[in-house]
DNA sequence: CGTGGATATGTACACACGTACATTCCATAT
DNA sequence: ATATGGAATGTACGTGTGTACATATCCACG
């Protein structure tokens, strides 16, 4: 019989990395599995193979797979409002507000494809999801919250449902709205 | 040794049923799946459970899974649709266009949870595939349709937007819109 | 300069899934 | 009455999944 033949390695262990900030990682690793794959197949071994680490690694940093997903949820939400409060934070008078939002509906919301299709996946998985409710209900909360620095509470209630509304539309919809399509759109309402 | 024990039954063979129109309740047991588990949760083996028929009995109605799913929605759609043009044909005004609008929104959309639910899945699923894509460019060329008998092509597109925006938020929301509320917004835009 | 504990890695297992297919049965047409 | 083909049923197989866990490695602290 041949000996023990040490030399070969019988399986080439990956070496091991030092690597901080990992975890953080993973998580925008799955909010890129969730976007192209949607939830559904969104696993413990897409979201390794996409951050390029061993499966072991994902049981590692996270008790389950829906701690990812709440996780990488709530990462999305808090970009996503984070660029409503700016954009309407800076707006000094109400008109300015109205172009803030255009701006927001046109650039930033329908400018990323990228971004609605996390936003739909999100608000499906909250339909089941406790946790996810409880990120959208914030995030809502948020988004109400920095219209009202211009407008009154009903408006603002309002004018947060046309702009879903404009923008679910536009995704799905074959020709989208063009900025001036948004622009006739909030001034008719807001007139 | 024992006998062949012949009276022994190995497995109880469940009894052959005629059935026609099997086919249809299937599809129907697919929507009530979507809609409990999600799209990510519907499965040959829960459609067949819901529908109390065995395994095989999906893959000799249906090529694939896909399929199932293709045609389910298909028929939700429909439904709604149908549902959207009869409150709009039969307002003989605009007022009474107006009224259908706040009725279809309050009542036939955020009356049933169950409904919603389904559109949901129904889009995100759109997002990814190109059949279910077709089902609801159809079904939103079609609400718009039913619209334009009462209004001009912008305004019934815009309207169409803020109904979306209106049933969506509603769903999210801890508190749902009442009808006061719908019609409030309704006739803000329009006013 | 150890060394201990956090981090990294590979692998095993049980389970659910989609699908294929052989077999059984019965409604209908002749 | 009987043949026939569509409908119904049960089961097998290969694959991918979530998760657990034993092992290996290295940074930070004494």
């Amino acid at each position: 019989m041949s000996g023990p033949a040490p030399a070969r390695s019988p399986v080439p262990r990956r070496p091991r990395r030092h690597d901080p900030g990992r975890r953080d990682r993973l998580i925008d690793a799955a909010l890129t599995v969730i976007t192209e794959r949607g939830v559904a197949g969104t696993t413990h071994r897409e979201i390794a193979r996409v951050a390029d680490v061993p499966l072991g690694s994902m049981t590692y940093h996270f008790t389950s797979l829906e701690e990812v997903l709440s996780e990488a949820f709530t990462r999305h939400a808090d970009a996503v409002a984070r660029v409503f409060d700016e954009r309407l934070g800076a707006a000094l008078d109400r008109a300015a507000a109205v172009e803030a939002v255009i701006t927001l509906v046109s650039d930033d919301l329908l400018g990323s494809q990228h971004d609605l299709v996390l936003t739909m996946e999100l608000y499906v998985a909250a339909a089941r999801n406790p946790a996810l409710r409880a990120v959208t209900q914030a995030w809502m909360a948020r988004s109400r919250q920095a219209l009202e620095r211009h407008f009154d509470a009903t408006t603002a209630r309002e004018l947060d449902a046309l702009i879903e509304g404009l923008v679910l539309h536009s995704v799905l919809s074959t020709d989208p709205m063009t900025p001036e399509q948004v622009r006739h759109a909030v001034h008719r309402y807001l007139r």
